[in-house]
DNA sequence: TATGAAAGACCGCTCCC
DNA sequence: GGGAGCGGTCTTTCATA
């Protein structure tokens, strides 16, 4: 199901629903010069390969209230709480996205906060209460100049 | 058009859609106990409050074959070259995100790469040849355990 | 002002070429 | 990969509370 080879007409439709994952069937097809079903058939295959996972709608955090994107940077005492940490990550809410990396910290992630106060009640009364974490980093994201999700 | 304060029925369907933004709205509607004009005239209200920015396929990108994703401190020898950097960044296509932040770095960027080899050819070839950059803090991403598009 | 119902146009899915 | 048919969906309008 893996490693299937997309062709320059796999690329068109993904980057087009990349734009807009509602466009209909037949104006894509209208666009890139082929037929309707053609289009449908390689959405399915793409679905089968894996590569398409669903479709999303792009929610705008900040109009929602979400005003301050942050990264944290954290430090286990032990390595082996990983997944004991993760657990507890997972339950924050504010915490939406979580990685696992070589380098200075053990674990990183990105959270998600209406504002800095809000920020500071997550990292006191939240993340720092956990008790395998032995030290935390914050990177708060001014400006987010870089924002693409279609690949090369 | 900003800090439009959603409802509960707005909130359900932002759930739905980011699950499945395809999802027919008669479908919505049943789902929700409300006809399908309702949630045509909420998704419509959200967008031009600038709350749905639109939608997206999710692209399962380990599939298409691009396995490393990896996270780049950066620091620059003059604060004011940011501009000037972010142009350069912009041109190297896999770079996927990049963001100003207050902290251990003054730029901080997310990369998609195809191999261990092609993050060190970025490296390498592109992004250390940027003359405004002084020095650079790799941290690649081993797993990935969290990952949401929902907001609380 | 926001919701609900219905109708027509449009689209997606499936088959066969 | 292209083309046509059917079933279903989206959008719009109008009436209502």
């Amino acid at each position: 199901m893996q490693n299937y080879e997309i062709d320059n007409l796999d690329k068109s439709i993904l980057e087009a629903l990349t734009e807009n994952a509602r466009i209909p069937y037949a104006e894509l097809a209208k666009k890139l010069a082929v037929s309707a079903g053609t289009i449908h058939v390689r959405v399915e295959k793409m679905k089968n390969a894996g590569i398409i996972e669903g479709t999303k709608v792009s929610i705008n955090a900040k109009n929602l209230g979400f005003d301050v994107c942050c990264f944290i940077g954290i430090n286990l005492k032990n390595a082996k709480d990983y997944p004991e940490t993760i657990k507890k990550l997972e339950a924050i809410e504010e915490v939406v996205e979580a990685y696992y990396t070589t380098g200075n910290y053990s674990i990183f992630i990105k959270t998600m906060t209406r504002s800095i106060d809000h920020l500071q009640m997550l990292l006191i009364n939240k993340i720092q209460t956990i008790e395998e974490i032995q030290s935390t980093e914050t990177l708060i994201s001014l400006q987010n100049p870089i924002n693409r999700d279609v690949l090369p």
